[in-house]
DNA sequence: AGGGGCATTGTACTTTTGGGCAGTACCGGC
DNA sequence: GCCGGTACTGCCCAAAAGTACAATGCCCCT
């Protein structure tokens, strides 16, 4: 399996090689993109030297290839992890990490699997924790929706407009409207907005508060 | 590698032998470890039947036996995964998994990983932004907006309407509406729903894809 | 066989949203 | 003083969103 490694200068890191006998090195995701040969690389980010913004446009560009991406940072944090994590990458270590792990997060990501630092799981986990209503089984009135019903909502909650969803789910525009109005009326909201939100456990003003 | 299935019943699901050759199945977490001859299998448990009682006992002495454990769910959600996850487990899936799916999470888990309906990942990794503090300027893009405009935003954010936002900053809807087209071109955003998630930090359709 | 729930669609209507065009006003810099 | 950016507003218009009323078809249950 191929590993594509984007560092800013394009050098390379003598654990990389180590760790794999396939590596592609290149200063930036395009390039390293185009030297792929293979269908479904692992991406591996070096954010050594790049500002957040250059990170988090690097990152976008990487996710948006498809491939998993590892982010492999100078000075890895909790704060930088949530980032790039929320940010679809996953996977995030430490750049320098030894060519045992590398590899090891190489087999995770190609599976499907998401990797950081062990304690840094079992710290979101609290903080997830602390903040999802404890005796709350999700959105119970989530479970009113039916199937359907829940398919437009998904859609709206990822912001796509009623002629989108209709386009989505092959359906004329006003069933997406009828499904909308029942979603309304079952989770007693006004409109989309709340909906989109709702859909994403964010409180609206009238909602909640 | 070695696959320990516990079940209430010590009852074997098709899928499980289908996924796997090699796999043991035990009513009892202990029973399934007596029976393990490799050093470090995987534990699969499943809650069908469970209670949360009894779930977390078999959790705990499932994580304690220092093999990767895999949560089995029929029915899964949001707040047993957490549950789950936080007392050590590193897999939560759905009981009635395909046998690919299977093997995925059994390499994933092996290396170290952590394996979840990537679902789950993005809102517990979002669920976590809302409680670590903010040192970063998040969105960069957030910047270009005047002090007004970000107070419409946020409004919108929370899910109000137009009509709501002109009485809280007591203008008119029509200067509303200037100052949403004005953040709408700088932000490059459709319309008032993907700003919502956009202040949300949530990828939309078009934005992120 | 009938009833209820779900999915689907149509016509028609109101409301909300988004934006074009135009104008006033304040403020700060060259 | 002029210019550019910001804030604010009006009238008007088109598109999108949302609702009311109504109808068809399917499936499941009694």
């Amino acid at each position: 399996m191929e590993q594509l490694f984007v560092s800013r200068d394009g050098r390379e890191r003598p654990r990389w090689r180590e760790a794999f006998d396939c590596c592609v090195v290149a200063a930036q995701v395009s390039e390293a993109l185009a030297l792929s040969r293979s269908g479904r690389p692992v991406l591996w980010l070096d954010t050594a030297g790049l500002d957040t913004r250059a990170r988090d446009a690097r990152l976008a560009e990487a996710v948006a290839s498809g491939s998993p991406v590892v982010v492999m940072s100078p000075t890895p944090g909790e704060r930088e992890a949530l980032d790039c994590l929320n940010r679809g990458a996953v996977g995030y270590c430490h750049v320098e990490a030894v060519p045992e792990q590398l590899r090891e997060i190489s087999v995770v990501v190609q599976h499907g699997g998401l990797w950081m630092l062990p304690e840094l799981v079992q710290r979101f986990m609290r903080l997830s924790q602390r903040v999802v209503p404890t005796p709350a089984p999700e959105r119970p009135e989530l479970n009113e929706l039916t199937a359907r019903e829940l398919m437009v909502a998904e859609q709206v909650a990822r912001g796509a407009s009623n002629q989108e969803i209709a386009a989505a789910l092959a359906i004329s525009e006003r069933t997406v409207k009828a499904h909308l109005s029942s979603i309304f009326d079952k989770l007693d909201l006004r409109d989309r907005v709340q909906l989109a939100l709702a859909m994403n456990n964010i409180p609206t003003v009238t909602s909640v508060n």
